[in-house]
DNA sequence: TATGAATGAGCATTCATTCAT
DNA sequence: TATGAATGAATGCTCATTCAT
């Protein structure tokens, strides 16, 4: 029936990853058909064919994406040449409020590793280990400088990871604790422990 | 055909919850079929259904059964006498241990909540909550002894969870870090924090 | 676990029987389980088979004990000596009667012919054949003795046989219509067609 | 794959409509599997869900067709403005004409209602309701003007749609009786019964 | 650029049936 | 006499994918 009036192939392609990544998140990739997702951009399922070349392509590519934004947008947020306590504070901040923008394409990106093959899944950790290791240069900085006393860096590394990762499951924007609270609280116990955080 | 020789109800129901376990902590719950199950315990697939109404009634088995077993296992662990420190430190390293030893368990009861329906989630989230709790009394006993300064002991709760069930993914037995490392780092992280923190 | 106690071969068999009758006529003999129909009766589904061959074995006899029945009843009734027109009033009678008693058992034979393999069903069509012979025979009898006036036995044998059996599928006892009323009324349609019957 | 080259959807929807009313007029609608369809149709089974969204739905569908074709028709042959006996004489001669044309469609609707579910048993019922009030309204229409003398129109109703449906299950094309000697008999049995009936 | 028809493989589930106990 | 464990085949249905149009 040819072209659709008005559309055209960009938009298109967005709106599928969209819409992919709102459904893969709240039901999860396996759970989710191409029936489902062509239904909510308004396409035929074959039509999506057009644009990615299988639905694991599409959970790639998706996922691949927001590893890299989440990348870049660090890179662009990174205060460098500060020292360790200030870019870890920078880097807690910036994880949460990216991991609160962007909750849906977090939880694609960390709950359907699973869904990847193992060449997919190699592409994807590495973006992952990218990312990780922004972090642990900030604790090896801070170790050597004498601003933190770290005895394992990689259990640290993955230890505020998780513990920074967890809001997306469970926080929700408007409810008791506003965002800067969220980060202060976090900074506190990531700084100081629970036995002298402050907050 | 009928009974296989010395095959008896109790075994084989506990040989497929143990294979599934198994196969849904690998693959994820929608991508596990009972075919492969049923394979993996060595039975026709409809066999499974004398056992479990549902693959759905499977998975909440399961993990209703995870649940009630942590948090009877903790009951047991718990030094509910000690002070605050001394019973937080109890609940780090029961924690790794035990989700240690239970990895696959974990894994289903921590990412396959999207698999259940509305009313199971309502049930397993009620446990999950009670072992929460327990968690939480800890941290405000220590606020109100003031062995803690806590400024948010939900933020903490879930931190700590989150931190501690990390491991989950990535700790393998015999690598760089024994069991031990692993509670001494986190404990340390826990009560101090990165500046000071020793281990 | 050995014979339930008080329990006893010839009583069981009728009780499935019964149970079995009941769930065809109200479903179809596709939509009954031997599951359904052995909860029903108390019993495990395997230990059907102890009384019937197979699940269509149970249709045949059912069947066939119910024809059996309903031929040997007629015999009983039929006024054999009398005159044409009162051997009809009794046929009307004598049917509409038996197969209000036994509306599940008639349901069964009528509707499940289909359910029956090709020697099983030549088994029935030859009882049921015996019992449309003995309308035919009186209708015969009232053409050769001038009481009826019929231009083709088979057409009228059929034609008052499915009539009379039109209402198990919707007469209901303390309706509007007692069972006098009913008989009544298709008597004075089968003598007199409506042009003047009188009832 | 793909569409096979030269197919149609409307095409391929009436050819498995019809071929579901043969096979279910044949088999019973419990006994046909949609794998059986599909092969008669020349499609995989998978494929019958374009058309129809269920197995029951498919059922519903080709009764509910029936049904309104059934009206439809007896709306044009029916002589609207005669003398009941005329009328009624016109019903006869339809409904055998048209149930000998359609006996599979006769067949399934007649056999199935115990197959559907309780929604679209009420829509189907409804519509057989229509046709059997086109017959209550020319007998009530004939008791009035004095040309039958009916007791009981509703026995009436029920005995001549029973007696006249009958020959779906009997009459055969070619065999001893035309059409019409049909026709001719059975209007002469209902007119005037089998004491004086003439044809 | 997109549709609509169709495929082929797979899935959860149900069922009649068997037989050691 | 009856159970309970298990089979193997079938069923309705869904899905990712293909491709002529």
């Amino acid at each position: 029936m040819a072209r659709t009036i008005g559309s055209d192939g960009a938009t298109t392609e967005k709106a599928i990853a969209k819409a992919a990544v709102g459904l893969i998140a709240r039901y999860g990739f396996g759970a989710v058909s191409l029936r489902q997702l062509a239904e909510e951009v308004g396409l035929q399922p074959g039509s999506i064919y057009r644009y990615y070349a299988s639905k694991s392509d599409l959970l790639v590519s998706v996922m691949k994406r927001h590893l890299q934004d989440l990348l870049a947008a660090w890179h662009e947020a990174n205060p460098a040449g500060a020292d360790p306590a200030a870019r870890l504070d920078a880097f807690i901040r910036f994880h949460l409020q990216y991991h609160a923008d962007k909750s849906d394409e977090v939880i694609v990106a960390n709950m359907e590793l699973r869904s990847l093959g193992p060449d997919e899944l190699g592409e994807i950790t590495a973006l992952r280990s990218q990312y990780e290791a922004e972090l642990r240069a900030i604790l090896t900085g801070g170790n050597a400088s004498g601003a933190f006393t770290i005895p394992d860096i990689q259990v640290a590394t993955f230890g505020i990871l998780a513990m920074l990762t967890g809001p997306t499951l469970w926080y929700r924007e408007g409810g008791r604790l506003s965002r800067e609270d969220l980060a202060r609280h976090y900074a506190g116990l990531i700084r100081n422990g629970i036995v002298s955080s402050e907050g």
